[in-house]
DNA sequence: CAAAATCCATTGGTATACACACAAGTTTTT
DNA sequence: AAAAACTTGTGTGTATACCAATGGATTTTG
């Protein structure tokens, strides 16, 4: 690959290398800074964690690997997530009498209300991770995000 | 904040919450996109590790608190990272004669080589990524994404 | 119907990622 | 110079996050 620009010294490659311009370190830095925010706004939950509670409320009674896949989560994350939740009293689970494969999941009364009461502030935690953007940027921001999924 | 919107009952409050929608979602899943991409391209090292390996080839020796900073991770965060890049002889460490608490570390020549051979596919990563977007919408999101930082 | 393919939940392993506490070294204050 | 504040590296604990493998259940195929 190197030997493709043979103009180009390897350390010329190398100092062409600028980290902090790379996508992936941009959106993991604003992403940093997400979660910094969420976890100042909301303590009870994780980010993850609220997603799937979230996702639960929204979807009613669904197997955990729906759960998982609903929320962008592999088997093993949403597993660990789904036993925090069941551990915190917010989720409950019982067998699917369908399918004996599958595990239903439902939110607690409890879960509900924990939900109910983050909810605003989740919505605020949104706001104020696109603050530094004005309306337009916000949108557009959103618009392109969607498109990189 | 619940106060502010008395006509919504909370199940409604509930249901104006779209995961799909919320900017730390969308910002995971991209990542995640990013991250796939990037484990097709380099399988030799980490995103993180890469990143690490690049900082510290553009900085020279620095200490690994300084690395950690320069690349965005923690005190914790760096030294695992780091311990992994020197097991694989990449990265060398020397105490600092100036100040005995710091570890200064440098790049081997095998790290360079590394580095140097794997920064085009680094690139094209990059590109990948962003590829769903035109020119403009890139620009316009590495922008946004700056001040998102 | 039987075999193959798929799905489900779980487990083990590796790698971020951050909070917190700690000890030793360095700098700043007083 | 002595005390206070800070920095550095380390260790512990918790929580994602994904891969690969596994055993049991269900669906699809032949």
């Amino acid at each position: 690959m190197t030997s493709e620009t043979p103009k180009l010294t390897p350390s010329a490659a190398a100092d062409a290398y600028a980290l902090d311009d790379q996508v992936g370190f941009l959106m993991r830095r604003a992403n940093q800074r997400h979660l910094s925010i969420f976890a100042d706004a909301i303590s009870d939950l994780t980010p993850t964690q609220f997603a799937a509670l979230a996702k639960l409320c929204e979807l009613g009674a669904v197997s955990q690997n729906a759960l998982g896949r609903a929320t962008a989560m592999d088997g093993a994350t949403i597993k660990g997530v789904v036993d925090r939740l069941r551990a915190k009293d917010l989720v409950a689970s019982s067998p699917d009498p369908t399918d004996q494969r599958r595990i239903l999941l439902k939110p607690t009364a409890q879960g509900w209300d924990l939900f109910e009461a983050v909810a605003p502030a989740a919505h605020q935690i949104t706001r104020d991770t696109l603050a530094p953007l004005n309306e337009a940027e916000q949108t557009i921001f959103l618009l392109l995000l969607q498109k990189l999924t």
